[in-house]
DNA sequence: CTTGGCACTCAGTGTCAGGGAGTGCCAGTG
DNA sequence: CACTGGCACTCCCTGACACTGAGTGCCAAG
């Protein structure tokens, strides 16, 4: 049993495949690659192939295609990673480090994803919880309502429009003010939280429900981390995926504006979360989101606090799709560290 | 020459040309509407119609469709402005009424829209321009760098990072910080760009450089209103617009991720602002939308601040759009006003 | 101005045959 | 035992062809 060689037949059919979108047979593949068997032999070989489970074939008398085991395989054990070259190492550095604030990094890191890969990508906003806080703010909007904004030590904002109980008195927003910013700047989001809660008990009875109105807002913001944003870019690439996947597209247009089951593919990183994660087809278990693979990795410095990835189509160049999402990452994280 | 007859009958053609996605024959025109004439004549008006380039028929043999023209007209003087129920009223209130922050406000407004019409929503981010400066917050970010945060009297917050020409201290910040706050806080923000200008001059000279710098960052943040941001929602109806869209559909998901296009549809508003502009087809000029239409309005308390709209194929429902986008902008503006 | 009649055009559909690519199986060979 | 060449078979794809149905333009008559 010439194990070996089956396994490069494997390769051969997910990498031709993958080139010219059309099912792979046994004599296209003899002639493009240099085996130094004849076809039936590898005729053999496929029938195998397809007993594993790995590749099938669309119709009778059509060429074999992969299945997602068979992708998964190849991402385990065949996919050679591609190393970035020079320029291109330095083209993701430039173009990133050229970014003037948070959201700029973000926004550039989707689009840089989205034309390097030519396919649609998400990135995830970083998030709150190793980061700390650098300043509370209280404006008065006018009649009864407070807007809070907090400002986390990563540069990110987060905002919330609290009603007070009654009309608010400039000088007690003041006195607020001050008293949250003693308690909860410069530390640690949960640290801030925990100490906030004590706050209401130790101010004039009168104030005590606007005190606690701000404070649950502001716990809120830091505790359940909501609005875990995330940012898309390339859906434009849908339609390039080719016709085949045409019928795939709204499907996939839907999955993406639920932004939930993107954080939750962000969200499910390996074991190691800087490490570059693939799910391919259905095994993430959204049925929009049958025919596409998903390639993620984990940035943002020491403490991983976010994910990015990319979104395609499960005949997708993964060595090549990979090593771009990890070397993104790590210009991000480095870029966010420094 | 019954004119009033020939319009009758391109607003037929056009209602039943959206409604059944088909080009029209004069047949089923008499069979559905009581024109109390027969098909010949109907046939007819037709030629005339097609002579004043209102309506074309895509080959010979087919029935007619409306051309951008013939839209047009039909939007100017044939449609007739569907009043929104109550319960829908009601609806949009409801859900609009919920937001606890700004974000969150424009985040339900483009949902909302999305799932009224059915189609590509698009809303503007308030404006700054008529806006009052609340509050100026710089956060050193260790070494050379400082991150400058403007919180706008709307809630927006504008962010930007500045190297300092030296080492940053933290007194000299905290001073610096007071100044500008003292010049800016409660100001209109061309007011407040104005005053800044001054500053760098009533300073210590040592510190000229630093000041120098934020100013100049919180200019461009205020003048420029860079970074104008838009939100969108329901790209994933493009894909139930219908098969005869399904070749549109790639230039435009890249029309839609060039946010600047998007913005420059936004701002070419009708003179009165707060009216709901429709441009058809090739009337907004850009090569990717030949075959869509885009509703827009105004929106934002007295002084409108933004835009909003709706992007749909050309053929589309248009006093239904049009309603909902007048009463989704006049609720935000409400909402925001209040 | 309207109408019914008529000839014409053309997209869409169904059928059919031929070509091509691919497969599975089998008997033979080193 | 692994590999090979040969062969019959299956099924997609394409082009040709005819047919149908919807729609049109034109015209002579009411």
């Amino acid at each position: 049993m010439s194990d070996e060689r089956r396994l490069a037949v494997l390769r051969a059919i997910v990498e031709d495949y993958v080139h010219t979108r059309e099912p792979v047979g046994s004599k296209a593949l003899v002639e493009r690659h240099p085996f130094g068997v004849s076809s039936a032999t590898i005729r053999h070989d496929m029938a195998v192939l397809e007993d594993e489970g790995l590749i099938v074939q669309p119709h009778t008398s059509a060429g074999r295609v992969p299945t997602d085991a068979g992708y998964r395989l190849f991402v385990d054990r065949l996919a050679e990673v591609r190393a970035m070259s020079q320029p291109e190492r330095k083209a993701i550095s430039g173009f990133l480090s050229g970014a003037v604030d948070l959201d700029d990094v973000v926004d550039r890191t989707v689009r840089l994803l989205a034309s390097l890969t030519r396919q649609v990508t998400v990135v995830q906003y970083p998030s709150l919880s190793r980061s700390t806080v650098r300043h509370v703010e209280l404006v008065p909007l006018g009649g009864r309502r407070v807007l809070v904004v907090l400002i986390a030590g990563t540069g990110r904002v987060e905002q919330r429009i609290v009603e007070a109980p009654g009309e608010v008195d400039e000088n007690v927003l003041s006195d607020v003010r001050a008293r949250v910013n003693v308690e909860s700047a410069g530390r640690q989001l949960t640290e801030a939280s925990a100490r906030l809660q004590a706050l209401p008990d130790q101010l004039d009875p009168a104030h005590r429900d606007l005190v606690r109105a701000v404070v649950r807002a502001l716990d809120e913001a830091l505790v359940e981390e909501r609005e875990e944003r995330v940012v898309l870019a390339g859906a434009a690439n849908l339609a390039r995926f080719g016709p085949d996947f045409a019928s795939s597209i709204g499907p996939v247009l839907d999955a993406l504006e639920e932004h939930v089951v993107l954080l939750r593919l962000l969200g499910e990183l390996s074991v190691d979360r800087t490490a570059v994660a693939v799910r391919i087809g259905s095994e993430h278990g959204h049925e929009g989101l049958r025919s596409t693979s998903v390639v993620t990795s984990g940035y943002g410095g020491a403490d991983v606090v976010a994910g990015l990835g990319v979104l395609g189509p499960t005949r997708m160049d993964y060595p090549t799709t990979m090593a771009t999402v990890r070397a993104v990452a790590s210009y991000v994280s480095r870029l966010l560290d420094g």
